[in-house]
DNA sequence: GCAGGATGTCTAGCGTTGCTAGGATGTGGC
DNA sequence: GCCACATCCTAGCAACGCTAGACATCCTGC
């Protein structure tokens, strides 16, 4: 109530965001395998016990990482739309904006489409910005277009399935525009 | 050399694949989670380091798991190609049963081409098995395509995004079928 | 100004993980 | 029959996610 508890409840609000952060950068660095709670705990200068203060656990902070990354993304793929002068490529922009997305920050990748999550896909809790994200791909395609939901899904899932063979290392990295080239040419019937 | 060393020879072997084998049914039962090498120990009814005179870690048993994997699922698509009728329909078909192998063994699957793996993709110490699964691929492209391998890869690249999303969730499994059909008919041309 | 209570933080510890060292057991060869 | 060797298990290490309970600190009301 006072300016005081106010004070605080602004302390409290960025130390969260501390704490997203750290994990999100160790994450980077060296991965989520190396994101244990007692090294996120020394990373912020505060006792492990902290974090669960602020967070139901490990996996919690996790999804808190990737709801960051779901609003940059979309932010990300709605600007690569905006800015493709003509129609036509806007799918093959949206496309690149997203692999870029995957391959410069593949934890957070990571953590938003491929490690086990609770977070609510197609559904009426899912987060606004990971809806927005996919309106984006929905957007590319016409708006006649009766299937265009069920085309961006293939796209996106397409872009997905190389993004993550290639950060496994089970495809090489190194073709990934032809491999978009291909995806958008064939999918979005645009040669 | 004996005859009894020989015994010994085929037990270790027998064992080998116990320890295989039950991994994989603990992992597709309760998920690779579960698998710890106390419950595999237990499982096999051997003690934890018995594990560690077959494998070098647990890594080195998923490994092996995935590798028995690779070749049941060359297998299937093999079959699946032989046995379509008309060779347009050869790709649905291959991509039909690597989604029903995706779906029905999910933790194998994972062990294949999710999880991280030192496992060799596209070179030259990549196992026979797994490369004969790619060239499924490759075979239902014709031989005058001179991109029917980028084909082959974009086509099993995107299967595998359908196939994980909605593994973990991110897409509804109903619509599989749906997707398949966009993914085949667009990139193989064939509607 | 000072006691009382609430709030916040830390130390210490629990059960489990992957993995390993060293001792016990039992078999094979001379 | 005895020694040497191979095999296997018990016990333990460090690190994991997570939590209970003690300690300190700060605000409130008299």
């Amino acid at each position: 109530m006072s300016a005081i508890s106010e004070r605080r409840e602004r302390e409290r609000a960025q130390r969260h965001q501390l704490i997203i952060t750290a994990a999100r950068e160790l994450a980077e660095a060296e991965g989520w395998e190396a994101v244990t709670t007692r090294r996120l705990a020394e990373r912020v200068e505060y006792s492990q016990p902290v974090l669960y203060s602020h967070f139901d656990g490990k996996d919690a902070i996790m999804r808190a990482v990737a709801l960051e990354g779901f609003a940059e993304l979309a932010d990300r793929l709605r600007r690569a739309r905006l800015a493709s002068t003509e129609p036509s490529r806007a799918l093959h922009a949206v496309g690149r904006a997203y692999l870029d997305f995957a391959s410069e920050q593949p934890a957070l990748y990571q953590a938003m489409f491929v490690l086990p999550t609770d977070v609510k896909f197609a559904h009426a809790e899912t987060p606004a910005s990971l809806r927005a994200g996919f309106d984006e791909f929905v957007s590319c395609f016409e708006a006649d277009n009766p299937r265009r939901e069920l085309f961006a899904e293939v796209t996106w899932s397409a872009l997905h399935g190389i993004a993550a063979l290639a950060k496994s290392g089970r495809i090489p990295p190194s073709g990934q525009e032809e491999r978009l080239d291909l995806i958008v040419t064939r999918i979005a019937g645009t040669p």
